[in-house]
DNA sequence: GCCATGGTTCGGTATTTTCGAATGAAGGTC
DNA sequence: GACCTTCATTCGAAAATACCGAACCATGGC
């Protein structure tokens, strides 16, 4: 296996639920020897890309924050979204998300937990979640290239969570096709008994979709009025879209007087 | 060369000012052919660590931020800092960074711009700032175990920015000494001519200084009234370091009365 | 239409990684 | 307090890879 896979592999089970390995963990993950998993952490761990708390205990390193903030400083989507995800939380209270696909897992641009009560933690999104029982997983998958979908849909296994889960493979294909045309993906209890999430597409100057803009609602809030939500997070995507300089063909933002063309024109 | 230190060779490259490289570019920065540069950065565009923009050009990608977000979720000292820092700088209006030492280059754990008409920018500090030149950067050396100090300080090329550049490396070692003593570091036009910088150290619960807190300040602010942002760096750095557990051994905070004991105890 | 620049592909060589076993340290149990 | 277990670490041989240079190809400029 190439390096840079390797090193991938090793940062990405470093999860918010399991911040720090040990070595024979690590090993046994990516079913190596424990003295290989030992070279490589080390030799993270001296880089800054992990750190060592303790003999065979490793942590994500100080190089991990300094990198995100170049990204931060420089990246134009995780720029752009940055206000847009601010002034969601503020007005509608509920927990947001921009994310990408990183590989056959979801990337977390960024993140703001809602301000109410009772609502979703921030953390219901990350790497560990399944593509195919959110919104954003199945809308980042809807609008991939056709081959790489297919080679992912292939690989992953469609484990069931809820009675709602999409666990049979040509109906999730078939669901993403709609996704694509509809813009706009939302899983319903799919994941968590309680959860509803939907997402919308980020698309950059070109037209491509390059990110996600995801809300992450209890579902008895969500079940009163799903077509709002849908609304918000249509919006917000086409907010951090317009930010990035793309110029939507069908009808811009709100209704234009004289155009009765149906919105069918999001797609790329 | 190890992997993981190639890696990291590589990803140090991508800054703020040079947040987008290409191929033959890092090539020549690595001193490695062409065609090792192309099957590394690909590579790493395949993990996610960077994302291709278009062919032979790499910037920094998704899953530094997925990372980033664990980090931030589960590094104590992160999420210690963040309070901190956001209240240091709602009340002083300066520059705040939270950095510690990855290798011999700092890395922002956290960073927040002052809110006064005339400030310094977030990126002063950066992963390409001259550890020699800037407060933190000093007062992490200081704090270092003695043999890698001595390591570092023999590889650093002293290079001077402005006429009170620390370039005699003895000097600089004595200075060092002082800082670890004084549990505070300054460097006032060291690094630009206008630029006045001060750290004081972040302690964790068993006293050994993991990062520094520091203060960057247009000289003009800070001639004027210097032991003031000392003060505040120093206070800053161990509210933090109280909120890591930290018992300050001498003083805690305020003056206890009856103790007259020099505030020497603060060294490790 | 030609040329130049720079990314990409391809095979041979050498360095690195990898593994299993042995070593050493730390923590738990009796 | 001594034993045992667990797990990181060290070490040397086998295998896989990263590395290089040369040829190829696409792109943009002249």
């Amino acid at each position: 296996m190439k390096a840079p896979e390797r090193i991938g592999q090793v940062l990405a089970h470093f999860t918010v639920t399991a911040p720090e390995r040990a070595t024979g963990e690590i090993a046994a993950l990516l079913g190596i020897a424990n003295s290989s998993a030992h070279e490589l952490l080390n030799g993270l761990a001296q880089t800054g890309l992990l750190q060592k708390q303790a003999p065979g205990r490793f942590r994500l390193g100080p190089m991990i924050a300094a990198l995100a903030q170049v990204l931060a400083n420089t990246d134009g989507l995780v720029e752009a979204a940055r206000p847009i995800v601010a002034r969601a939380v503020a007005d509608h209270g509920e927990t947001v998300h921009v994310v990408k696909l990183a590989g056959r897992q979801l990337a977390t641009l960024s993140a703001q937990s809602g301000n109410r009560p009772v609502g979703v933690g921030r953390n219901v999104i990350s790497s560990e979640t399944p593509l195919w029982a959110v919104g954003a997983g199945k809308l980042l998958l809807a609008y991939l290239p056709t081959a790489e979908l297919l080679r992912i849909l292939e690989t992953l296994e469609l484990t069931a969570f809820t009675d709602a889960t999409m666990t049979a493979r040509s109906r999730l294909r078939d669901q993403l096709t709609d996704i694509r045309q509809d813009g706009f993906a939302e899983a319903v209890a799919e994941w968590h008994p309680d959860l509803a999430t939907c997402a919308a597409p980020v698309r950059s100057h070109a037209g491509v979709c390059v990110a996600a803009f995801s809300l992450a609602v209890p579902l008895s809030r969500y079940a009163l009025q799903p077509r709002a939500y849908r609304a918000i997070a249509v919006q917000s995507a086409d907010r951090i879209s317009a930010r990035l300089g793309w110029q939507d063909a069908g009808k811009p933002t709100g209704q234009l007087p004289g155009s009765n063309k149906k919105p069918s024109g999001r797609g790329q």
